[in-house]
DNA sequence: TTGACTCAACATCCTTTGCTACAA
DNA sequence: TTGTAGGTTTCCATGTTGAGTCA
């Protein structure tokens, strides 16, 4: 029996004439009275019809050789990630601080490959930086999808949100693809890109896998699980600058006070009086559900984050903030916040270049740039510094407020990690108010 | 080409006691 | 006896992004 496999639509198509023996993520599809199944799985299809002695006519990808080579010399911890990935069939996850050189991996990888690779990264920001280092590093045209272009090349960078578009229609034009921050893939919409694909040699990059919802289960899936990681810890002193963590915990002023324990009674209050327990994220969700019909527990979810604010944007952080600005005269400092409003409200108290979401991308630009090139000193910014920006270094965070993500603050301490020319030590504040719930969260990140 | 705008998607959003069933 | 996992499904608010549209 001769099985014949093809790309349509995101998926394979698979035609026989005779019954298959069972296939992963294969299903009849009537329409067209074939069987199909996610292009995703046309790997491990393909090996499942090989150990069944069947033989195949396989008209999926029709890929170019490509003739790669790289001057890059990876580091130990590098080669062994890109063994361990070789070893579990060029498939899974590489978990590496920022700073470690993922990107160097993955064009290690492509080399090594030499076939069409895509190549898929969450902003614009990382789009232009993966294709200035591929043009500079391959000498050849270098594809994208997003930022308003869509031109594909053997070797094309995209957006997750171009690469959802564009997925189902080029899922067979590629035999590798990268997924820079692959956690990421886990959301909802995101995961179809994946699915859709049919490379059979896949690698996510990422500092921070496991996600609190336990999507980092479906990545795996689709994938491939973890095969390699290594730890901050493991490379700060050597390849990374050796840190120090110092969290400061200050009061709540006396109005503070007494504003935080009414709000957060309120809410605490209406947990006892409903018998809702909150033990995890889910039942948080059936709160926020219950919001939209019952008043009483919208009132409650508002309690909630005006305690939240008030906690957050408490006067004595500012003092302390102060300090520590004093202190660090001379250094690079990087000053992050929850809330938008608090970045503007400091920015003027302490004439600190700002950057939020509503800040356009020109002076974006232009406020990174001053601060590379040392015109600014320190920068004050919300959520926006996180992920997915290429931030000079610093060698001063100071975390004034934050979530309970431990990505979150992963990534915040990446920021001041790069090694230092003095091999001086890097110092991130956290600051958190005493006696508030802000003390769980502070924990619950690391 | 740009800038301003809308829209959709994603992420976070979590108390301090102690229920119930089941496994070690 | 002790320790721990169990169960949930559409949206209160804020921050952020990319795509698309239009002038």
């Amino acid at each position: 029996m001769t099985v014949r496999l093809s790309y349509e639509d995101g998926t394979i198509r698979i035609e026989a004439d005779e019954p298959l023996p069972p296939l992963p993520g294969v299903e009849h599809d009537d329409r067209g009275d074939v069987e199909r199944a996610p292009a995703a799985r046309y790997a491990e299809i393909l090996n499942a019809l090989e150990v069944a002695g069947l033989s195949v006519v396989d008209d999926v990808l029709d890929l170019p050789a490509l003739s790669l080579s790289t001057d890059y010399r990876l580091r130990e911890y590098q080669r062994k990630a890109l063994e361990a990935w070789h070893e579990n069939d060029d498939r899974g996850v590489l978990e590496l601080p920022t700073g470690a050189g993922k990107t160097v991996i993955a064009i290690a990888a492509m080399a090594e490959l030499g076939v069409a690779t895509l190549v898929v990264v969450p902003t614009i920001d990382l789009l232009e930086q993966w294709v200035r280092e591929l043009e500079r590093e391959f000498e050849m045209p270098i594809g994208r999808f997003g930022g308003g272009t869509q031109k594909r090349e053997p070797i094309t960078v995209s957006t997750y949100d171009s690469a959802y578009l564009k997925a189902d229609d080029v899922g067979d034009d590629f035999g590798f693809v990268v997924f820079d921050e692959v956690h990421h893939l886990g959301g909802e919409g995101y995961r179809d890109v994946a699915r859709f694909l049919a490379a059979p040699a896949r690698m996510g990059l990422t500092a921070t896998f496991e996600r609190p919802d336990d999507a980092h289960r479906v990545v795996e899936d689709l994938i491939g699980p973890k095969v390699y990681d290594v730890a901050v810890d493991d490379l700060a002193g050597e390849h990374l600058a050796p840190y120090d963590v110092r969290r400061i915990e200050v009061e709540l002023t006396p109005e503070e006070r007494e504003r935080y324990e009414n709000v957060q009674g309120t809410f605490v209050q209406y947990l006892r009086d409903s018998g809702l327990t909150l033990s995890s994220g889910s039942d948080y969700r059936k709160l926020v559900m219950r919001s939209g019909r019952d008043p009483r527990a919208r009132e409650a979810l508002l309690a909630k984050q005006e305690a939240r604010r008030v906690m957050m944007n408490a006067e004595n952080k500012r003092r302390e903030l102060a300090e520590i600005l004093d202190r660090h005269r001379d250094d690079r400092v990087i000053v992050f916040t929850a809330h938008t409003d608090l970045v503007y409200r400091l920015s003027e108290r302490f004439l600190l270049p700002a950057i939020t979401s509503e800040t356009g991308t020109k002076e974006r630009r232009e406020t990174l740039e001053r601060f590379r090139e040392g015109t600014y000193s320190r920068i004050i910014a919300a959520n926006v510094l996180d992920e997915g920006v290429d931030v000079p270094d610093a060698n001063v965070a100071v975390v004034l407020s934050g979530s309970g993500s431990e990505r979150e603050f992963t990534q915040r301490l990446g920021r001041i990690l790069r090694p230092k020319d003095d091999g001086g030590r890097a110092v991130l504040y956290e600051l958190v108010t005493a006696d508030t719930a802000e003390e769980r969260v502070a924990d619950r990140r690391r």
